[in-house]
DNA sequence: AAAAAGAGCTAACGACTGTTAGCCAATAAT
DNA sequence: ATTATTGGCTAACAGTCGTTAGCTCTTTTT
């Protein structure tokens, strides 16, 4: 092997992951050329190629790693003790900083996801559709149990993922409000909707 | 002029707009080719430039239909006589209605804008946000008169216009779930934590 | 009947698309 | 020291893009 790293700890092919993700989410995936994204990376477009196979894995590499991020961590939330709308406070928080954090990453695997070929599209949407119906059981169950008003679960579970997911529109109008006042915020409205 | 209107009572330009817009949603504007477009309307791609005069004019028509639609109607809204509360439900209702029988023209105005051409992107996005504001003020007045619980005005904003346009994700998923039953749960949740 | 305009067609332009082939220099492994 | 690999480069392919030119036929207006 050559050099198996540039500067900073990130391979090659995780920089151009990362200027991919940030023109992706600027022009849409179909607008955005590889020569384009070439100049952002300071290499000739067919240079990316010694990297990665296809325009469209980056696009699955970005959409899969945010959709394991958030399984696995609901997993974890799954296994918890807590009271059920806890669980659901846990999640929304989770999800809000992963929005502000990983944004980029996040837009794309909400928006862009469209764009992935079979079988990935397939296999994503159906992450996707599991991952909801869990979030669901979980409010399911706080009816269940007393511990949340009585209110259809997959409403709630859209109403509480596209909220968040809305961010993006926020960010750029009001970059001054810090992190901590928008979570609390959105947690209060959200939630409130949850508690009996 | 020769003939002005093909089958039904819409102009052929309208027809263009109508299957335009059905094939931006599902490719994205990007993605969307003239090619394909004339091949829906049933033309050679030459043609449509007959009834348009660019691409990017049809996404400024539906963008600009459907902003001037939310506008006007939250006119009456502002002008009624309702409590605040009720003014929001409406505007509510009207959100969700007009994404479920509009679907397509919404979805585009929503997710597409970004590929508007300037000045048209400037004046949209100084449209909405004109049009969140006054949205923020009636939360605002609301809870000066006590009649809606103290919460940061521009989160909820957020929260139920994003809410409702994740309706898009619910369309495919649960067609079956029908339109009223719909309605009544996002407007139970979304009010809920208005509410005093 | 003559003139004008609408609305379709084919052919083509120039620009841009993702991607491959083939070459060369630098680095790592033997 | 020699060989193998990595990761750049230029050039190019085959295709698609939005759009225009220029023609023809039909329908409307005068």
């Amino acid at each position: 092997m050559a050099k198996i790293q540039s500067r900073r700890n990130s391979t090659k092919k995780e920089v151009i992951i990362e200027k991919a993700s940030r023109l992706f989410r600027e022009k849409g995936f179909g607008a955005a050329s590889m020569r384009d994204l070439a100049e952002h990376v300071g290499v000739e477009a067919a240079s990316l190629y010694n990297h990665i196979q296809s325009k469209s894995e980056i696009l699955q590499t970005i959409c899969f790693k945010v959709a394991n991020e958030f399984i696995s961590n609901l997993e974890v939330v799954e296994a918890s003790l807590q009271p059920t709308l806890k669980k659901m406070e846990t999640i929304i928080r989770l999800h809000i900083r992963m929005m502000l954090d990983q944004y980029e990453y996040v837009y794309i695997a909400d928006h862009e996801w469209r764009h992935l070929p079979e079988p990935y599209l397939s296999n994503f949407l159906n992450q996707r559709r599991n991952y909801r119906k869990r979030l669901s059981d979980i409010i399911e169950t706080g009816i269940a149990k007393g511990e949340m008003k009585a209110i259809d679960p997959y409403t709630a579970v859209l109403v509480i993922l596209s909220a968040i997911s809305g961010i993006d529109s926020w960010q750029r109008s009001r970059k001054s409000t810090n992190a901590e006042t928008l979570e609390s915020n959105m947690v209060k409205y959200l939630i409130e909707g949850l508690k009996k």
